[in-house]
DNA sequence: TTTTGCTTGATTGTCAGCAATCAGCAAACA
DNA sequence: TGTTTGCTGATTGCTGACAATCAAGCAAAA
């Protein structure tokens, strides 16, 4: 008899699995910034009570990718240019704390954990595939986040680089320079490994400093604070 | 004419009302870790149908503050060694990063108002009411944060600041020395009004560094990661 | 022409009841 | 006597229906 797995996993419940629907259409920008989100459409497109939607659209609420306007409306929620700075100078702060527990943790399996992902983004890279190699980047942080032992910063860690993800879809914000990309990331993982903590949190929060100061310019000049969609007050 | 304010906060829809009663009793420690909590009791307590407890206690479980065990029960969580080391450490890295942005934001009247805190919580603490001093303290590093200008950090900020509460109340945690509690936070302020990002940021994380170093070490001795309630995994 | 008040259709907020699931206990069995 | 099995009461999960609220359009008054 091959092992049972539990059915648990199997077994989740129907407001989360309809919210892990209506999340991944947000995610992969089939549901645009703005779109209105209708409780009656969605429960029969789902095949699930109203109720249930509701309960799904509370806990998207509660991760920042939907908006409720009370007795009104819900609809997807834009990312401005200012809600951008807010997610990386975050991500920053967190990935900071995670590299340096990471560094106080680390082990030798762990350290060649670190560098096969850096080396599978390597090749990604190298050979032009963009799309798995942005993945493969929040891999490589989760691994080391993952390393902190820490569990309320890899909640955190997930809910920001969600919303990291969120941003880059509708923005269409992409690394200009893979090169340097690799560069930082080797440094910091070789930094972990070497139980180096304050390199190791440095490095880090360095990681973020080109799209926060590319951010906090656009914001100096531009001013459109929302450019995407007003956000109830 | 006076000016009129907004009714749509007397207007907070009923779920989120149950919460905040239910929130509240939690942490004043009516509701003790590891209490039940049985959705029709409180629904009859509350006067308001099951289902909009329901949606209070999903909100209150992405506060951390109650758990659900699925088809089973709800629970109030308790917060353990591990917790309280996560809580700490996490503050830290949050109220650095918020140290650094307010630094760079701070105007005159700005730090006028943070030395009044200050002065207030001087005055508490001299006076011996340490309840009102705990609560003036939590005050001003809340008016620190929101100099910083970061919508998202400062709720992630109140999220984590309530947790602490929630272990003071638990675990009895009190402060052991407030001179020093108050020499700190003396030099925080006076390092944030100066502008300077760094010293301001690097006080910000040393504030924490004594309850984290000493939960660390309770951690490595005493080992018992769940005095209060374990976790379901 | 602008403002005000009303009506209406649509949408969200709340409720009460049925279905699914579980922990605990007692009977049956070895 | 210890273990398994089936039952039962209690509790949570989900649904459909009703109530409250809103925005939008239109007509009457200013």
């Amino acid at each position: 008899m091959t092992k049972l797995t539990s059915l648990k996993s199997e077994k989740r419940l129907l407001d989360r699995r309809a919210a892990d629907q209506i999340r991944s259409h947000i995610l992969e920008g089939v549901l645009p910034a703005g779109e209105r989100l209708l409780e009656t459409q969605l429960s029969e497109e789902l095949e699930v009570s109203r109720g249930t939607v509701r309960s799904a659209l509370a806990q998207l609420a509660n991760e920042g990718l939907v908006q409720q306007v009370a007795f009104t409306r819900w609809e997807v929620s834009g990312t401005s240019t200012v809600d951008a700075w807010e997610i990386y100078t975050l991500r920053g702060a967190l990935e900071g704390l995670g590299a340096r527990l990471a560094a106080a943790n680390v082990s030798e399996t762990d350290g060649m954990r670190l560098r096969a992902i850096a080396d599978d983004l390597l090749h990604a890279i190298r050979e032009g595939r963009f799309q798995d190699a942005t993945g493969i980047d929040f891999d490589l942080h989760a691994a080391i986040i993952e390393l902190a032992r820490h569990e309320r910063l890899a909640e955190q860690h997930r809910f920001i680089v969600q919303q990291v993800r969120f941003h880059m879809v509708q923005s269409g914000f992409l690394p200009n320079d893979y090169e340097e990309l690799i560069a930082e990331h080797k440094a910091l993982i070789e930094a972990v490994i070497a139980g180096d903590a304050d390199r190791a949190e440095k490095l880090a929060r360095n990681h973020n400093d080109a799209e926060v100061k590319l951010l906090a310019k656009l914001l100096k000049q531009g001013g459109s604070a929302k450019p995407i969609r007003e956000k109830a007050s």
